[in-house]
RNA sequence: GGUCGGAUGGCCGAGUGGCUAGGCUGAGCUCUGCAAAAGCUCCUACAGCGGUUCGAAUCCGCUUUCGACCUCCA
């Protein structure tokens, strides 16, 4: 609302007041994934991240563009091969097979976890005229060098000119100046351990190839972004994230790219999101330590008891900041998913009359209280979408939900204003910025709620009767098959459990 | 080895130089035919050792310990 949006900034590691470059309009890049495998749970949660952060700036009234690409080459692995091509000789398939059928397995994800997708989402193929322009920049202005047909990104002559490599990991560039690596490819070629390659020419058996003044290769590791994010949101845009095991030595280039090729630096506010962990270790898909979506949903890995449905895996994201940490423990999602529950129940409650008719027509004396946590809410957000804290805080508005639900003279002291308000903003925060919708239920929703009113209509006969035998039944023999009966004053509703 | 970031109650997790986040679990109570839900109450922690301060979990130093990055990784 009115209060000033803070960023943590990774360049200066200091949260500062977001102010765009263009009042009202925000570029924003963030780095996506590389499709030569299935999504790993850790990207979810840093796009999880991201499309909080993307929501709330829309809620906040910015016009985004809003910018993820897809990898789908120039990667290469420890024996120097594409990983594009590794995964095609795999699976038996075309390289662009195999990029197609895992960026419709990561699109498919992404709408598991209901996030919005970007306005653009470029792939690194398709832009392979941008990137060559790119090195010829580069090479142009003097800070790479051709061998072999494969060019390099001359870092000692960037660091005399600039000064900043280094800048965004914390390196030390005299440090990065001793070091020395022998088990990396091409390293004759280059003049400096510490360079790399922005065009690489392609071996016989690569497969993956486009032609260009040097040879006939593929573009280089880090490349790509630089090209993308200059191309759809100019030479300096306002946000670029992405996460924590990017910043050296992918962003840490990206910027040396840039800088090499435009003469300034890409983005304002870097963001980095944290690792998830399992067992206190970072999920990896290399070192085998990992969990996947679908092992969580179905609740098939030794590591859970039982499948968590994806809202509740969201959820249970959104209750760590972005720059933490987040250990996935079965204790910790089974208190997502009664949690979340509790949000959904809350949900009702509004989307019902009921208490809308017992507010007061004037300024009630809880109205303040009110105020107070939604302006909290607000401020969470906006000191580095501090997201548990605003949920902390929705816990508090929950807690007014449910006493005005229970309590008609509670309810009677807040104001049909305040109440409405309570019911914009929840919604608000959420469905609309945290993006949770109710977990598909296995039947059509309509057929169900027919039946069960019909059900609870009959048991109430029994119950006026006293029937308790009866009545019990008709709950036990329910709530085997997942559905909870709660009896009130007011009478008995159903849940799904 | 270098760089960076953590260490918060049974568990998860915010945060801050003084005004005891929040949630989960556990115990008790209210409501209720009994359940369930909800409400109320209780369990009050900041790795260790020094220092700065009227006052530190919050700042500084050291120690221990964990993790990330330094190599593809969200």
């Amino acid at each position: 609302m009115d209060s000033q949006l803070k960023i943590f900034n990774s360049l200066t590691r200091e949260k500062e007041i977001f102010i765009p470059i263009q009042s009202g309009r925000i570029g924003m890049y963030v780095c996506g994934p590389t499709v030569y495998n299935d999504v790993h749970l850790g990207n979810c949660r840093t796009f999880v991240s991201f499309d909080v952060i993307y929501r709330y700036l829309l809620h906040k009234g910015y016009t985004i563009r809003y910018v993820r690409n897809i990898t789908d080459v120039g990667h290469l692995l420890d024996d120097g091969e594409d990983r594009m091509a590794k995964g095609a000789r795999l699976d038996q398939l075309e390289p662009m097979e195999v990029a197609q059928k895992y960026t419709n397995g990561f699109h498919d994800m992404m709408r598991i976890f209901n996030t919005k997708s970007p306005n653009i989402e470029p792939r690194a193929t398709g832009h392979i005229p941008e990137q060559i322009e790119m090195v010829q920049s580069i090479l142009d202005n003097g800070l790479a060098y051709e061998a072999q047909g494969s060019v390099y990104f001359d870092t000692l002559k960037f660091i005399k000119k600039y000064n900043s490599y280094g800048k965004l990991s914390g390196r030390i560039v005299e440090d990065l100046l001793v070091e020395s690596r022998d088990n990396l490819k091409n390293q004759e070629e280059k003049r400096h351990p510490s360079d790399f390659a922005i065009w690489i020419k392609a071996s016989e058996e690569h497969i993956m190839r486009w032609n260009s003044p040097w040879s006939i290769g593929f573009p280089g590791w880090h490349l790509e972004c630089s090209a993308m994010s200059t191309k759809y949101l100019g030479e300096t845009f306002d946000i670029h994230g992405g996460g924590n095991d990017l910043k050296f030595p992918h962003h840490e280039n990206e910027v040396a790219q840039n800088m090499g090729a435009c003469g300034h630096a890409p983005a304002r506010y870097w963001m980095h999101t944290n690792m998830l962990l399992l067992n206190g270790r970072k999920m990896s898909k290399s070192e085998g330590n990992t969990i996947s979506p679908e092992e969580l949903f179905e609740g098939k890995s030794q590591h859970i008891s039982k499948a968590y449905p994806p809202m509740i895996v969201k959820f249970f994201m959104l209750q760590a900041h972005y720059r933490s940490t987040l250990d996935i423990t079965d204790e910790a999602l089974v208190a997502a998913e009664i949690n979340y529950k509790k949000f959904m129940e809350a949900q009702r409650i509004i989307n019902s009359n009921l208490v809308a008719q017992w507010s007061s027509n004037e300024i009630g004396p809880k109205d303040v209280e009110v105020k107070e946590v939604i302006r909290n809410i607000y401020e969470a957000m906006d000191d580095d979408f501090n997201v548990p804290l605003a949920i902390s805080e929705m816990h508090q508005l929950i807690s007014i939900i449910n006493q005005c639900k229970n309590n008609s003279e509670y309810a009677s002291q807040i104001s049909q204003g305040v109440w409405k308000m309570i019911c914009t903003e929840f919604n608000i925060f959420f469905q609309d910025i945290f993006g949770i919708q109710e977990q598909g239920s296995s039947s059509d929703g309509q057929t169900t709620e027919g039946l069960m009113q019909l059900i609870i209509e009959l048991r109430k006969d029994v119950r006026e009767r006293k029937d308790w035998a009866a009545s019990d039944k008709i709950r036990d023999s329910l709530k085997e098959i997942g559905i909870q009966l709660k009896d009130s004053k007011e009478g008995t509703e159903w849940g799904e459990i």
